[in-house]
DNA sequence: AGTGAAAATGAACATTGTTCACATTAAGAA
DNA sequence: TTCTTAATGTGAACAATGTTCATTTTCACT
């Protein structure tokens, strides 16, 4: 499930604010050379997630993060193979921190009593400010699975399952959820569909789509879909 | 509303099947040297095309190209600017074709008498038919847009607000989308939705999602959003 | 024929990802 | 302590690519 060998706890939710990247003044370490310590690794990672955040994909450039890291460009390359390797340890935190979100959304709107819609509507909500909040890393995630030739990783479908499976969680007590498969595809549909508003608002970089579109959009999706699911199979 | 300047009809839906790309044998046009003929500029846009088709975004590379279409480098760049210009010309085709085929697939729908959701549903079919049968150049599309830090052309959103209209059109007789913003809201939900089940579904290479399902899920939202626009506002 | 502006060319440059021969380290042997 | 050596870090060098621009070529008009 963890592409992040030596990873802190998924909770890390390591997708802070970062600042330029390339243009560095201080050589970092005149010091003399040595051995790496173990958290290199993270050093790393951690360099490279803020190239993300502040240019996207396109901030993962060898040389500037191995110099950020305070290494050489072929440290890089003997740390994680190469730099899409790098990408993917990014993104999968990307995933775990949205993961992470979206359990305690569902977790936190169960303890208040709210019905399934209103779950539904929260986990949206949560998955909505995610986007908006951390837009150059999602939008970073999404557009490196595309771009590569092969499919994903294992690890990635993984935490896709997972994600779904909080949905599931929070359609299970409709009426018209009660079959597995359909609760499946049910859940899958709503993703997708939250998934896809708030994506081609983002293409649109909200300005065809108002934030308050988009709320409004997702809105009747959802109403709809758990109207339905209020009947009986 | 065209990027493609001497551009054949819109209904050229160019997106014929490339052979291989790169790897040439023999160097075109050892003639001497000439003033271009008005159709290089197709020809280059041709040869991109094939190559998006075969590889993606990655197969648009200025010297493969330039080979194919029998010019210098250094034309491409006189003929588009950069190879930007080049692949928004090509994405641009990608979505008049898009746009093409849904345009008919309401038509032929509305001609045989289809209620307003089997429309929709006939609409939503001919997407999913032309992302599995285009799904090289869709990608491109979609990708090419997300990957610029810049917002799209204007032109790509006239294109894009065509084809919402479009679904507009298919929802207008509910009784629940006499309002103009709730149509439109409606129909930029309903098609996002789509947009976002096939999407993912693409992205994990229809692996985890069998066609079948694909068409169960966009079933399910098309069917509850109906149901709701089937009762008075 | 001659001429000059426009157009086509491709060598050259800049920027990248990646490799690999070499330099450096440090753990154990002597 | 000093020596040996396998592991490890380095950065020069290579290859692939986008892009520029000085030069060459064309051709519409004298």
């Amino acid at each position: 499930m963890s592409p992040n060998e030596i990873s802190t706890p998924s909770t890390e939710t390591e997708l802070s604010s970062g600042l330029d990247e390339n243009t560095i003044k201080n050589p970092a370490k005149p010091a003399k050379r040595k051995r790496f310590e173990p958290e290199i690794r993270e050093h790393v990672i951690k360099a490279a997630t803020r190239a993300i955040e502040s240019k996207g994909l396109d901030g993962i450039k060898a040389r500037p993060i191995a110099q950020r890291a305070g290494i050489s460009v072929g440290s890089i390359y003997n740390l994680f193979g190469d730099l899409d390797e790098l990408t993917r340890i990014v993104n999968g935190r990307t995933y775990d921190a949205l993961y992470e979100i979206e359990r305690r959304a569902l977790e936190e709107a169960r303890r208040s009593g709210k019905s399934s819609r209103d779950q539904m509507m929260d986990l949206a909500a949560a998955y909505l400010e995610f986007v908006e909040t951390h837009q150059s890393s999602w939008n970073a995630a999404l557009t490196f699975n595309r771009s590569q030739s092969e499919l994903p990783p294992q690890w990635y479908f993984e935490k896709e399952q997972a994600l779904f499976r909080i949905i599931e969680d929070a359609i299970a007590t409709f009426p018209g959820a009660k079959d597995i498969d359909t609760r499946k595809n049910t859940a899958r549909a709503l993703w997708a569909s939250i998934h896809g508003i708030v994506t081609v608002a983002i293409a649109d970089g909200f300005l065809m789509q108002p934030i308050a579109n988009v709320w409004t959009q997702i809105q009747i999706i959802i109403n709809a879909v758990a109207r339905s699911l209020e009947l009986e199979p």
